[in-house]
DNA sequence: ATGCTAATGTTATATTATAACCTAACGTTC
DNA sequence: GAACGTTAGGTTATAATATAACATTAGCAT
């Protein structure tokens, strides 16, 4: 009840949640992801996925390759792409499609598709892994006959405190 | 009953159909569109129109663009990027987000959102508007408090003949 | 005809992503 | 622990996608 784990039980965190603990449940959750798998998480790998959740804002590669380039020489595109694809061929991040950017998986290891809810107020994008959307989706390609690989949901909105607040991206 | 308009009770329109049905059918509707809402459908723009309708495989700005190059003089990235912008302003387009390709919209002027089935053998997409999949977002963002403005929703997957003859992308 | 507005032309550049090849780090085997 | 193979990362170059900014032309209204 003290709101330890803000992102637990809701889809956007609270505007003054701790965020040093989503980070550190995030780094905790990825060490173990890739314990089980044999998986390297390096120094590199590591630094990029705490640059991805140093907020819940989805950040773009070069936006991440100006974050790493102040303490880490030598940063180039491919150093950013290249722990960006690890990372999500562990599952420990998604790349949001609308916009270009990546953003840390909630929970990772779990099977799940990525379906979002992107605010455009305060960036913010909640994960949401409503089952009801993707028996929906499932039913209707079943009907068609097309078999799902990959499904890419990406909603865009505005959250609540936004909403109340009648903020709008160009309001900023 | 003679397969005038395949794509209008199929998801995917069959292989062998009427292609120039299709092109016809959306110039029509382009034009209607346009017409009610004293919007300008200039050469350019019904070209550019004409080229995503030249199949139901979404197509790159930059392929349209090299389409274009080749019989109008003087066609630049910005010359492809307006006219998308306008046939994505009417809603006679679909900007399809994990491909970075456009698409013609099948039920232009009626208010939806685009939801796509994208087959990773053919690379056609289909557009499924399945109120189903809508309300369960609906319901889903209702719960949390999120104002929807719009839905990016796109599966990949195989399509029923691509799946029935075991194709994929790096089989071609 | 004149002038306004929308459309297009034109040049340059920003943003996102990958290819290709090289070097360093790490783990395994003997 | 030396030799070797494999994986990670460095480095340079370039591909692919998209937009900014300003000049010119075309279409429409009076």
């Amino acid at each position: 009840m003290s709101g330890k784990h803000p992102q637990a039980g809701e889809a956007f965190p609270r505007a003054g949640h701790d965020h040093r603990g989503c980070i550190a449940d995030a780094l905790r959750m990825a060490e173990q992801v890739c314990a089980e798998r044999g998986a390297r998480l390096t120094r590199l790998r590591r630094r990029v996925f705490e640059l991805i959740w140093s907020s819940h804002t989805p950040v773009g590669a070069y936006e991440l390759l100006r974050r790493l380039g102040r303490e880490h020489a030598g940063a180039a595109p491919p150093t950013v792409y290249r722990a960006l694809d690890f990372l999500r061929e562990h599952g420990l991040i998604h790349r949001i499609e609308s916009l270009n950017a990546f953003v840390g998986c909630c929970t990772p290891g779990r099977a799940h598709v990525g379906q979002f809810l992107i605010c455009r107020g305060c960036g913010a994008a909640a994960e949401i892994d409503d089952p009801r959307v993707n028996a929906a989706i499932e039913r209707r390609a079943g009907e068609i006959g097309f078999a799902v690989h990959h499904k890419t949901i990406e909603v865009e909105g505005l959250c609540p405190p936004c909403l109340a607040h009648g903020k709008e991206k160009a309001d900023v």
